[in-house]
RNA sequence: GGCCUACUGGUCAAGGGGUUAAGACGCCACCCUCUCAAGGUGGAAUCACGGGUUCAAAUCCCGUGUAGGCUACCA
């Protein structure tokens, strides 16, 4: 019995060899230094933002350098696998531009020539791989039960050994061909196993474009790389895949940087040239002075899907997630407010080392400032569009007149540093309410309001005519009337005035719109124009009487 | 237990032997012919700790500590 009948026994079928699937996917016809990479997700469920900061991150590379990004979806592991996971993961991504040049599309279409992209449906090129290494005594049948591992790791605990199948705990590796032939055709189960050439007392150098170059003792492990199922390992998935579809870098998170010895060591088996990886750290979390990684199950924020219900521009998310790639970034961006994220030349060599905790205040900033850049059609639409989704109510009052609706959103937009107020669609509503009749249903506090003062002055002074200017000069004139004087001359001599300029605003503004805060006290009364002032005048008085 | 990695202000960070230790967010104070939001000006850090090397260390070396990751027939 030679090996080869071994492997004929395990893989009965496979008619191919590596060459074969080497010359089906020849090398790409790309230009010199063009980055091939990838989003390699399982179809697991949502999308979470430290896998957006990794595709997108993965995206920008592949685009700067006239390279290719590809989806492929790494389902080897069935018992995790969800229902739709796969369009998901692609309208999940497509809100933030992220857009695939080649791979799956959906459960059953995907595009590209170096396909297919989903790997269950790679069995036989795994095989393929596999076979030729149990044939050259590279791999081999390993009948340990899942119990019997695990009592070995136990063991191995207790007298504080290294863990893992290793040396003599690799019972099956070299078991003659006959025995396991034998076993197998008696029909038990088996997982494949790679026969380590490593050795842990010799040093390997991995080179990562982000941390440099990283030492570990080799892999000795006989890592599985085909599972009872007949499917493949990840980490053999992600070498014959790769080999294939001709990636150039590996741009994945941080928590990969442990199996790097086992990947280059399966590369080196097959003699392959590996690609080269760039491992970014994790997104972390300060919950209550516990620092940790962003967790799916605990955290809103991680899923993609909260930004979207929150009404946070996409762009605006993107811009964060660019100044945590590149440290640069943020800098560059100050001075080229008018240039897209997609100018911008990232770079291995400034992606940050240790692990950011994110930051939604900075978020929200950085959302303001890009909201207060756009104009008040484009806040309309974009405020429309979420409304539509999540606030029918206030939709309606919001489109009911676009332009008074525009209006509203403009008041000290068209300057030079624009009002900075919203941060999220979700905001809008609770910025501007009161300007709609229907919506004003204050409840006032106590304050002192002098009515009759400001009855004389809306019906006798205020004309929804003037400009800025007259405006303020008649209120400052109408002022010294009833003994209000300027905001100086009151600090000066408190004593002599009733008050100032400053306190008839509040009184005005307080009346009108029940707030003592608010945008622009002259554009407000404009727009709602002075029958309607002296109505919610009339209000706040029957109010009061009540 | 073993193996990795990272530690500069509340947060993100620049700086890689000699710097007044950049900048952004947040915070505080003041200024800005009505309040906010902005904007402007200013304020707050001896670079986790302990030892070395050096005329000189945040920067180099060694320990320690803390945090994170890996150590699955998960990815």
């Amino acid at each position: 019995m030679t090996r080869k009948e071994l492997a004929d026994l395990i893989f009965p079928n496979i008619k191919h060899d590596i060459k074969y699937y080497e010359e089906k996917y020849p090398p790409r016809d790309l230009k010199e230094g063009a980055i091939v990479t990838r989003y390699a997700p399982s179809p697991t469920g949502f999308v979470h933002i430290g896998a957006l900061l990794a595709s997108f991150t993965s995206y920008s590379f592949a685009h700067q350098s006239e390279g290719v990004f590809f989806l492929r979806i790494e389902d080897t592991d069935t018992k995790r696998t969800v229902e739709n996971g796969i369009k998901n993961i692609i309208k999940d991504l497509k809100d933030f531009d992220i857009v695939f040049d080649e791979g799956a599309l959906s459960e059953e279409k995907e595009k590209g020539n170096y396909g297919p992209y989903i790997q269950s449906k790679r069995k036989e090129i795994y095989h393929t791989f596999i076979k030729q290494l149990i044939e050259e005594g590279k791999a081999y049948p390993c009948f340990l039960s899942e119990e019997e591992v695990a009592s070995i790791r136990l063991r191995q605990e207790k007298s504080k050994k290294r863990i893992g199948i290793y040396g003599r705990y690799a019972r099956y590796r070299d078991m003659p061909v006959e025995e396991a032939s034998q076993k197998i055709k008696n029909g038990e189960d088996y997982i494949i196993r790679l026969k380590s050439p490593g050795s842990f007392y010799k040093k390997i150098k991995c080179s990562d474009l982000v941390r440099g170059t990283l030492e570990f003792p080799e892999n000795d492990i006989d890592i599985p790389i085909m599972k009872k199922d007949g499917l493949p390992t990840y980490h053999f998935a992600h070498l014959v895949d790769d080999y294939l579809m001709h990636t150039t870098h590996i741009i994945r998170s941080d928590e990969w940087v442990s199996s790097l010895p086992i990947h280059i060591q399966l590369f080196q088996v097959f003699g392959f040239k590996p690609p080269k990886y760039a491992h970014i750290s994790p997104l972390l979390k300060n919950d209550n002075g516990v620092i940790r990684k962003l967790s799916k199950r605990k955290d809103p924020e991680c899923a993609v899907s909260f930004y979207h219900e929150m009404g946070i521009p996409t762009e605006a998310v993107k811009l964060y997630l660019a100044t945590i790639i590149n440290s640069n970034f943020e800098e560059w961006y100050l001075q080229n407010k008018d240039k897209k994220i997609s100018d911008f030349e990232f770079s291995f060599k400034k992606v940050s080392k240790s692990g950011a905790l994110f930051d939604l205040e900075k978020l929200t900033n950085i959302s303001k400032t890009y909201i207060s850049r756009l104009n008040k059609e484009e806040i309309y639409e974009q405020t429309k569009t979420y409304l539509e989704e999540f606030d029918k109510d206030f939709l309606k009052v919001f489109t009911k007149d676009p332009d008074y609706t525009k209006a509203i959103l403009n008041i000290e937009r068209e300057q030079k540093k624009p009002r900075k107020d919203i941060g999220k669609y979700s905001d809008v509503k609770k910025l501007i309410w009161y300007m709609y009749d229907e919506e004003f249903k204050p409840s006032y506090e106590n304050k002192d309001i002098d009515i009759e003062m400001l009855s004389d002055y809306l019906n006798n002074y205020y004309d929804e005519n003037d400009d800025k200017n007259t405006w303020f000069n008649k209120i400052a004139e109408f002022g010294q009337k009833h003994n209000y004087t300027s905001v100086k001359e009151y600090k000066e001599n408190p004593s002599l005035y009733k008050g100032h300029v400053g306190d008839i605003c509040e009184m005005l503004r307080f009346v009108i719109t029940s707030l003592t805060m608010t945008p622009d006290l002259y554009e407000i009364m404009h727009l709602l124009g002075k029958e309607r002032l002296i109505k919610r005048l009339e209000l706040y008085k029957t109010q009061k009487n009540a």
